[in-house]
DNA sequence: ATTAGTTTGTGAATTACTTCACAAGCGGAT
DNA sequence: ATCCGCTTGTGAAGTAATTCACAAACTAAT
């Protein structure tokens, strides 16, 4: 299969949750153009975006809602379980640690780690928080799928190169950093600052 | 001025972040080509951002490295002081409005809002939640410039309309839903959800 | 059956973004 | 002064993403 740009991945969730808020209305069928106007693209793009995995539509009808859902659940691979780890027991890391939405959508939890002392041990729900020391030993056992990492800036490098010794090939980034990763590992970043410091630009510089 | 992508002022803030880092070892001047490697980019990629908005360099040595960052600032609209309210008194809102980070950067939190009463009049710090409802007759004298929304995917669209018509042109989304907005209001999207199927994509695709 | 009205799927055209490649400029050495 | 080693700034070339535009396929109506 050719290779999918990320702005293709990034579409095809957001059709996704405009399919389940159009399933909860009840509605069996929707059109490229309405799920274009949803989400603020064309109905080309929408169809190029789908075509690019099969073709699912029925012509003068549209998509039948359930069945283009599930579809793109199995695209995504939703609906499989995902172990994730998180790194990093501060504000960030815990909030992330009592977020329900991880498990509905098949993130499940299952450990939480810190290098600070007067942390490890800690609980929360029915986590502990372990030592970063012990990820490798106990990634070999529990085989993590995801490292969100939620740890300050100038420890990030070194728990990355943890996390890659570990054969976590998915991290989700919180840190305000760029990571360094071998070609294999997939990264996505959250970064508040970068993305207020795009308002600010906008702000700063309309009908120019 | 040509329209600057997304992706350029992404880089931007990038470049920026590392020059600071940069700054505190005490370098004085950087090339474009080390300040590429940082970000994972290309020496040619960080010339062409930055002769968008100018000729920065000196050939033969590189940036200067205070100077720069202050020509990124600049641009960024960093040092201005921005006036932002947070809509929204839930977890992730009382998360935001605790934040140091915002007023650090020159982004002022100056009011919080909410459509529950039974959240409306409480106090966190020095603001206290005022009713949605005030917001479009509070703006008229405080003039906020970015609204950061921690709503509900349900009251998104509603809360929008009103940020719209109070005159804000920048918003910062944490709710996962698609806003639609006129042109010449700029959103930005934080959407864990959406992120975390990017990564379960990957994931599933490996080697494909 | 045939027609009219839709809507998909997709090559072709266009637009946007990135990389190449090199002349021009700078500093330091001779 | 001139040369040498670097590094910028930028047109040109190349690649990627988006939009156009239309034949093909389906439904409903007659």
């Amino acid at each position: 299969m050719k290779r999918i740009a990320e702005s293709t991945v990034r579409r095809l969730s957001l059709y996704l949750s405009f399919l389940e808020g159009t399933e909860r209305e009840g509605l069996k069928t929707i059109s490229s153009d309405e799920l274009a106007s949803l989400g603020g693209t064309t109905s080309a793009q929408v169809r190029k975006d789908l075509s690019l995995f099969g073709s699912f539509g029925k012509r003068g009808l549209g998509y039948s809602v359930p069945e283009l859902s599930e579809k793109l659940r199995e695209i995504l691979g939703l609906g499989k379980q995902w172990r994730v780890c998180i790194i990093g027991a501060g504000k960030i890391g815990v909030a992330l640690a009592r977020y329900r939405g991880f498990a509905e959508r098949g993130f499940n939890v299952t450990a939480v780690y810190d290098s600070d002392d007067a942390k490890i041990g800690k609980k929360w729900e029915s986590l502990t928080v372990r030592p970063i020391s012990e990820l490798e030993k106990d990634a070999a056992k529990q085989d993590f799928d995801i490292a969100v990492l939620a740890t300050p800036a100038e420890n990030t490098p070194a728990v990355v190169k943890q996390v890659v010794r570990a054969g976590i090939k998915a991290i989700l980034n919180f840190a305000p950093v760029q990571l360094s990763v071998p070609a294999d590992v997939t990264v996505r970043n959250v970064n508040m600052a970068m993305e207020l410091e795009g308002l600010s630009f906008a702000l700063s510089n309309r009908g120019d």
